[in-house]
DNA sequence: GCGACAGCGCATGACA
DNA sequence: TGTCATGCGT
DNA sequence: GTCGC
């Protein structure tokens, strides 16, 4: 969940359209323009650096600190003037300002021009869009000659289950899905899932349960009511549910599944036209039912919303995780799990007033 | 100047 | 076979 | 790379 509000980059290679996708789609809907976007040029350049620093450096530090301070720019109603302008804005610090400095006076960054140069950055940087490629096998296959798309292609045998299923798919992931299209799969999903066993309960969180007007994948949150976090493992309520979607022809492609997480493909019945519809990422999360309402909570975001709510928890004097919801005691240490039943449980416990998922989008 | 920047499930491979 | 570290995505 | 201690 975390770092797809702000920048909707969910793999490193995809912030071009991720950028666009963010303002469009996802936040549109928000009272901040961030529609009309007056420093684009500077948040796509800091991206790219953001990029670089994860892909080819490894440095996810980095990649972090540039995104924060794209993310900054974007939401700034107007347009920055210079370095010393941006400085005051939180998370760009001297570096970032020398180097917005150095764009506005000569309309580009030396470091980046070398950046681009280099055909190693590239080609680490186009196999790290390939889910299940990350950095450190990007670069293995680069240091190996492969180098694109093609190449990968000729070379199955280099690449492990997941990256074989990331290439399948490559261009189909890099889609979004339209919110008329999440609430299709979402209705065949509680229809499925309803006639397996009418005592799962199934949530699709992320910015779709926020109403964004398209989201990157599907992220379904599933709970029994026999499973409770004091039980033992029952490792057959998610693979049931997966063996129910697949005999569906839903699921198509199992990406990893374990006794709580299942990680896969999945595509919708052929349209109206009879054509193909595109394939889907697809997350399916077992929680046990006392802590449903946390992960929900946590897993419908939107990040900023998260943070702020944590913060606020901590002021009231409790501790908020995706799991449980607990008192702090004088000493700072965490006492038993309250009782959850709702997401309005959690905001009652801390005295805040509840918030729609579609109010979360920014915090408050 | 220096550490934090979240923590965790699953796949895979190194190693005992 | 079991344990641990790493990569990856989240 | 930035922030806070």
């Amino acid at each position: 969940m975390f770092g797809r509000i702000l920048i909707n980059s969910r793999r490193s290679g995809r912030f071009v359209h991720t950028f666009r996708t963010l303002k469009c789609a996802d936040d549109m809907s928000k009272r901040k323009g961030i529609a009309d976007n007056v420093n684009s040029d500077f948040c796509d350049f800091l991206t790219e650096l953001a990029n670089y620093e994860k892909n080819v450096n490894r440095q996810m530090h980095k990649y972090n600190a540039y995104r924060k301070a794209a993310s900054v720019l974007a939401k700034h109603p107007t347009r920055i003037r210079n370095g010393t302008e941006a400085r005051k804005l939180d998370g760009i610090g001297e570096k970032i300002a020398k180097k917005i400095d150095e764009f506005v006076q000569t309309g580009t960054l030396q470091k980046l021009e070398k950046i681009r140069a280099s055909d190693t950055n590239q080609a680490i940087n186009l196999l790290t869009r390939v889910t299940g490629i990350g950095p450190a096998a990007a670069r293995k296959l680069v240091d190996e000659g492969i180098t694109t798309i093609e190449d990968l292609r000729k070379n199955p045998g280099k690449l492990n289950h997941h990256q074989q299923l990331g290439l399948k798919y490559f261009e189909d992931f890099e889609k979004r899905i339209p919110r008329e299209e999440m609430l299709e799969m979402q209705s065949l999903i509680h229809g499925e899932i309803n006639q397996l066993d009418s005592d799962y309960v199934a949530t699709i969180c992320g910015s779709f349960r926020r109403g964004a007007a398209s989201s990157g994948d599907i992220d379904i949150l599933l709970t029994h009511s026999s499973y409770s976090s004091g039980d033992k493992k029952k490792p057959e309520l998610l693979k049931e549910v997966v063996r129910h979607l697949e005999k569906s022809k839903f699921v198509v492609d199992t990406i990893s599944l374990g006794d709580t997480k299942f990680m896969g493909v999945c595509r919708l019945p052929a349209g109206k036209s009879s054509k193909e519809r595109v394939f889907r990422r697809i997350d399916i999360r077992l929680l046990p039912n006392d802590q449903y309402y946390c992960g929900v909570l946590y897993f419908t975001g939107s990040d900023v919303f998260n943070k702020k709510m944590r913060a606020h928890a901590l002021e009231q004097g409790f501790t908020l995780n995706e799991y449980t919801i607990r008192p702090l005691g004088s000493t700072g240490v965490p006492g038993e799990a309250l009782p959850v039943s709702s997401e309005e449980d959690i905001f009652d416990i801390i005295e805040m007033k509840y918030l729609k998922p579609s109010q979360r989008s920014e915090g408050q």
